[in-house]
DNA sequence: TATAAAGTTTATTAATATTAAACTACTATT
DNA sequence: AATAGTAGTTTAATATTAATAAACTTTATA
C-alpha cells in the first residue's frame, strides 16, 4: 500500500527534524533509532545526499540537513505565514482573557495540522504542546469545528478508516459523529468533552474563507473541572473564542486571492 | 548504487520547489514532467502524503507542499542565516565597487552550494543566476578557493570520479589540477579563466573559520574581455574581493561555537 | 447525458532494495 | 606502536517490493 523505501526515507528526515541534528547524526544513531540495517541505511543516505536533502561531512562522516530543505520554506511561507501573523493577536487575546491554552489549527488533505499555539498561563494547566493530532479530526474541537462545515464528500474522505479511540469519551461511531457534526453546524461551534485527552475540555470555532468554506479553526483548552464547577467560565471562553474566530475570518475579506489554497 | 524510488521521490519534491506549486500540481503534470507512470506515481505520492511532506487537496486532487517542510527551515536557519546576513554588506561592497556579479559559496559534503549572490549592474553582464554548480568544485573560482585549503583527504573525496569538462579551459586532469591548487594556496586566491563558462573570468577568495579551515568563499565574475583589455581592472576586483573575504572571516572571531558545522 | 480525461486500485511479474559478509578506515587502549 | 574494537563502505545474491498494465472509479467537459 505504501512504498517502504520512501517511508523510511521520510522517517529519516523526520528524525533529523526532531532531534538535535545541528551537530550531525551518525549512521549508527540513525540505524539504532529507526531500526535500520546499516548497509541498507547507507544506500538510502547516499541517495538522499546525492539529491542534496542531506549531506555527509567529509571528516566526521556525520549527516546534516542540506540547505535545499531550507528553500522549501521560502515557497511555502508566502501564503501561510501571513495568515498566521494576522491571526496571532486574536489568539493572544483569548490567551489573555482566559489564561488557557489556545490552538490555531488548519488541515492539509485529510490531516489536521496546528498552525500555532499558546500555552496556558495558569499554574494548573493543560499541557499538551504541539500534540500530534494527525488523525484526531473526530476527537478534537479544532477538528470537528472544521469538519462540521465541510462537504459530505470531504467529511467522508477524512473519516474513512476506523476512528481512533483516544479516551472513553471519543466518538468512534460514524452515525453518532454525524449527529454531533450536525449539532455543531447548527450551534456554530464545537466542543471536545474529554474526547482527546482525559480531563481536558475544549471549545472550537471555525474560521471561514472568502467562499465560506472552513479554512482553519481556533480552540481553547481548559481543565474539565473548571468547566463543571463554574458555568460562567464556559460562557466566557466561548465568547472569547467566537470573537477571535470571527476577527481572524476577516483576513479573507481583503487579502486572499481566489484559488490560492484549499479547495476542500 | 542509488535507490531509485528515493531518487524519484526527491526529484518530485524538487519539482514542487522549482515550479509554481502554490496552486497545486496534478498527478498528470508530475508524470508528464518527470516521466513517471501514473500508477507508480500515485503509490509514491500517497506515501509522501502519508508522511506529511505533501498533501492532496480533497476536492481538486492536486498536490501541495506540506507544512512539515516548512519546519526544516527553522532548524537549519539557526546557523547559516546569521552567517549570510553577516556577509551581505561585504558582498554588496564588491558589487558596488566593481558592478560585477558576486557569489558567496560554501559546501555541504562534496557539493558546492551558493549561499547568496548579487547580479551584475553593468549593461554587458555575466548572467548566470543561481547556476547549478553541484559538481563544479574544480571549475570555479569559488570552488577552487575552498578546495585549495582543504586537507588532501577532503580534496580527494570531492574530486573522485571524472571531472566534468564545462568548457575548453576546464582543468580535467588531476595532476594539473593539483598544481593549480598548490598555486592557489600559495597565492591565497583562485581564478576561473573561462573554465566554467566561456567568456567569463572569476576571482575567488576563501573565507576561513575559527580553526583556519575553509568554510566559504566569495567570488566576482566578469566578462573576460574586460580583464584582458584593462590590466588594472583585475587588480581592482582582486583587492575588493580580498578585502571582503577577510572581513567576512571575522564572523568566526566572535559568534561561532566550536563544532557547530563543517568539520572538513 | 455521453464522452473523455484524470485519478485510484488491484494482481502480476520484473526489477530492485535488502541483506550478510567481507572489507576499509578510524579510535581507543595497552 | 600494535591491537582490538567500532563505525562506515562496498559487494554480490536473493527475497522482497516497487512498477506495470489493465480494470475500475471519479471528475470534468461538451
Amino acid at each position: 500500500m505504501s512504498v517502504k523505501s520512501i517511508s523510511k526515507t521520510l522517517d529519516t528526515l523526520d528524525y533529523f527534524l526532531n532531534s538535535n541534528s545541528i551537530k550531525g547524526i551518525s549512521l549508527k544513531e540513525i540505524c539504532d533509532h529507526l531500526g535500520f540495517k546499516k548497509s541498507a541505511a547507507h544506500h538510502m543516505l547516499s541517495t538522499i545526499c546525492d539529491k542534496g536533502y542531506l549531506y555527509q561531512d567529509l571528516k566526521s562522516k556525520k549527516y546534516f540537513l542540506g540547505s535545499k530543505l531550507k528553500k522549501f520554506s521560502e515557497v511555502i511561507d508566502l501564503n501561510a505565514n501571513s495568515f498566521i501573523n494576522f491571526a496571532e493577536p486574536f489568539i493572544k487575546k483569548i490567551n489573555d482573557v482566559t489564561g488557557e491554552a489556545v490552538h490555531l489549527a488548519s488541515f492539509e488533505g485529510t490531516r489536521l495540522i496546528t498552525l500555532s499555539m499558546l500555552e496556558s498561563t495558569h499554574p494548573v494547566r493543560v499541557d499538551h504542546g504541539f500534540l500530534n493530532k494527525d488523525n484526531a479530526f473526530h476527537a478534537t474541537a479544532s477538528g470537528k469545528a472544521m469538519l462540521a462545515f465541510m462537504s459530505e464528500a470531504s467529511q467522508k474522505k477524512i473519516l474513512k478508516g476506523k476512528l481512533e479511540k483516544f479516551t472513553n469519551h471519543t466518538i468512534i461511531n460514524l452515525s453518532q459523529l454525524s449527529n454531533e457534526l450536525k449539532r455543531i453546524k447548527k450551534n456554530g461551534f464545537a466542543t471536545d468533552d474529554e474526547e482527546f485527552q482525559p480531563g481536558v475540555y475544549c471549545v472550537g470555532y471555525p474560521i471561514f474563507d472568502d467562499e465560506q468554506k472552513p479554512f482553519a479553526s481556533v480552540s481553547c483548552s481548559s481543565p474539565k473541572f473548571k468547566i463543571t464547577s463554574d458555568k460562567k467560565y464556559l460562557e466566557k471562553i466561548k465568547n472569547s473564542v467566537k470573537f477571535s474566530a470571527l476577527e481572524i475570518g476577516k483576513y479573507f475579506k481583503k487579502t486572499r486571492k481566489k484559488g490560492d489554497k484549499h479547495a476542500a
